[in-house]
RNA sequence: CGGGAGGUAGUUCAGCCCGGUAGAAUACUUGGUUUGGGACCAAGGGGUCGCAGGUUCGAAUCCUGUCCUCCCGACCA
């Protein structure tokens, strides 16, 4: 055993780490809170991407790439959106370097190579976006403007942690513009059930889609959708935001269109993103103690066939019958790799697929082949079967669709029961403490109760569930009336 | 950013208290035997002990600074 993974029992971050890290998925790099993503998390984020760009396509956006930098003045004109994010940013104040003096071999900042103006290392990409918008609309014929970047941003975390907050991540962000509020706040919308439809349809991650309340909005939104997510030690992840802007940037930048009737408005805003956060979710939402179980429908490696073999003329004979197998899966559109590798033996290969969380496994051996069989090993459950060669691929290809379905009804079956009802402060701290997971409670709708909860119980409100259903109670922290059950939870 | 722990071979770690030529396991290389759940035997290569200063005849070991990581907290669209 040369790769253990502490259990999630004996240390739930470790064993998180522990995945990320003997998973192959990312490692730690030389530089503070930024982590190296490697190839095999990095083939987890392209398929990702993929999908979720195919997505953004196919509701009417496009791509496009604005700078990495923002001027200073630039990002300070949407106040509250520049103050939320002040305390978080890497500044470029230099431009140049010179041999050092005093230390022969060493650089130093050249102070005469000081900029004018300091640039922002972009933690969101508003303001130098707006700023351009300014210039590409006139009249209501150049809206809706429907953009997307696939971007890095840095955000300069105090705690970092991998995947689920690194100092640089990987992410989309859209930023559209419209005419009208309702369009605007309809787009919104739209992007929210375009990122639920991912999580649940494609990570076979449930979420709970719904609204931030005034504390926990973006900094310069008028409303933060969500959807929220639930791991496995209980704690609830934000997997993705879609903003409804109203005019706050249209305003800061002046960006003004002139309607059908010649009147001059304000643009109306959203935007919206999901970064490699996700990858973090999807790693705690559905893995076990040996390792990473990946949804088939974006794992890098969909189906893993392993020889097992004892001599040249045995191994030739499984080769024939693999590569009439890999072909026909391939023509399945079904990502299979062939791991005839002579370094490692079966029994290591496995463990480390297990590692890997490939979703299916074969197993082909000479003592296979004499009875036409294979052995299929599949990862969500463990579970070993003898699959006859004739209609193999078929049953394959149904068993990967019936993966992505249980990881999914197992990940929903846990959060279903980890949503509970509290009535009472003891019952609410009570559940917190003991049984994790969301909390519905009333709440009086006061930032003063929400600040008063977060303090005392280290817990926020996740978001108030879109259709929230209207149920008359008293907030169960200030015993003030209130109309509806909100969600808590402990969160990342 | 506060508290705690740590950084020594590719990896996981011992050695440090009490200064005196750098260790183990595993991985790697070569040869052989093996192959249905992380193989075995033999031989071999590999580390300026995170980095920079200081004390000392001599520093992985003592002192100072600094960088990085982990855990807890604060912070976190």
């Amino acid at each position: 055993m040369s790769k253990e993974i502490t259990s999630r029992e004996q240390d739930y971050s470790q064993w998180y780490n522990d995945l990320v890290l003997k998973g192959g998925l990312a490692d730690y790099s030389a530089v503070r809170g930024c982590m190296v993503i490697k190839p095999y998390g990095y083939a987890l984020w392209e398929n990702m991407r993929d999908v979720l760009d195919k997505m953004f396509k196919d509701t009417g956006h496009v791509n496009a790439y604005f700078p990495l930098f923002v001027p200073k003045s630039l990002f300070e004109a949407e106040e509250k959106n520049a103050e939320g994010f002040a305390k978080e940013c890497a500044i470029v104040t230099h431009y140049r370097l010179k041999n050092d003096p005093d230390k022969p071999g060493k650089l130093m900042v050249d102070p005469e190579a000081k900029l004018e103006e300091e640039l922002i290392v972009r933690p969101t990409s508003e303001a130098i976006i707006w700023n351009t918008y300014k210039g590409w609309i006139q009249s209501y014929r150049d809206l809706p403007l429907l953009i997307n970047q696939w971007a890095n941003v840095v955000r300069w975390e105090m705690r970092t942690r991998l995947f689920l907050r690194t100092a640089e991540f990987l992410w989309q962000e859209g930023h559209t513009a419209h005419a009208t509020k309702e369009e605007a706040i309809i787009e919104t919308e739209k992007m929210l059930h375009v990122y639920a439809d991912f999580a649940e349809n494609w990570m076979a991650l449930p979420v709970i889609k719904g609204v931030k309340t005034a504390n926990e909005r973006f900094a310069g939104a008028e409303d933060t959708y969500c959807i929220e997510a639930l791991m496995q030690d209980g704690k609830a992840l934000q997997a993705g935001t879609s903003h409804f802007l109203g005019q706050n940037f249209a305003k800061a930048f002046d960006v003004k269109f002139s309607d059908k009737t010649n009147q001059l408005d304000y643009v109306w805003a959203t935007s919206w993103g999901v970064s490699t956060r996700l990858i973090g979710g999807l790693v705690m939402a559905h893995s076990d103690d040996q390792g990473l179980i990946l949804p088939p429908k974006i794992a890098p490696t969909q189906v893993v066939i392993v020889p097992i073999y004892k001599g040249d003329a045995e191994k030739e004979n499984i080769d024939a019958v693999v590569n009439t197998l890999t072909a026909e899966l391939k023509s399945l559109g079904i990502r299979v790799k062939y791991d005839d590798g002579e370094n490692q033996r079966p029994g290591w290969k496995f463990a480390e697929y297990e590692m890997k969380g490939v979703p299916v496994r074969i197993a082909v051996g000479t003592r296979d082949l004499a009875n036409q069989v294979v052995e299929v090993a599949r990862r969500d459950t463990k579970e070993k079967s003898t699959i006859s060669l004739d209609g193999i691929s078929n049953y394959i290809n149904n068993l990967l669709t019936e993966i992505q379905q249980n990881m999914f009804n197992k990940a929903k079956d846990y959060r279903d029961k980890h949503i509970t009802k509290a009535n009472t402060w003891d019952e609410f701290m009570d559940i917190l403490d003991n049984k994790t997971g969301f909390v519905s409670a009333h709440w009086d709708g006061t930032s003063e109760t929400e600040d008063a909860i977060k303090e005392k119980a280290k817990a926020t409100i996740r978001c108030i569930p879109l259709n929230n259903e209207q149920e008359a109670g008293t907030c169960i922290f200030s015993g003030k009336p209130s109309s509806q059950r909100v969600l808590f939870a402990r969160a990342y």
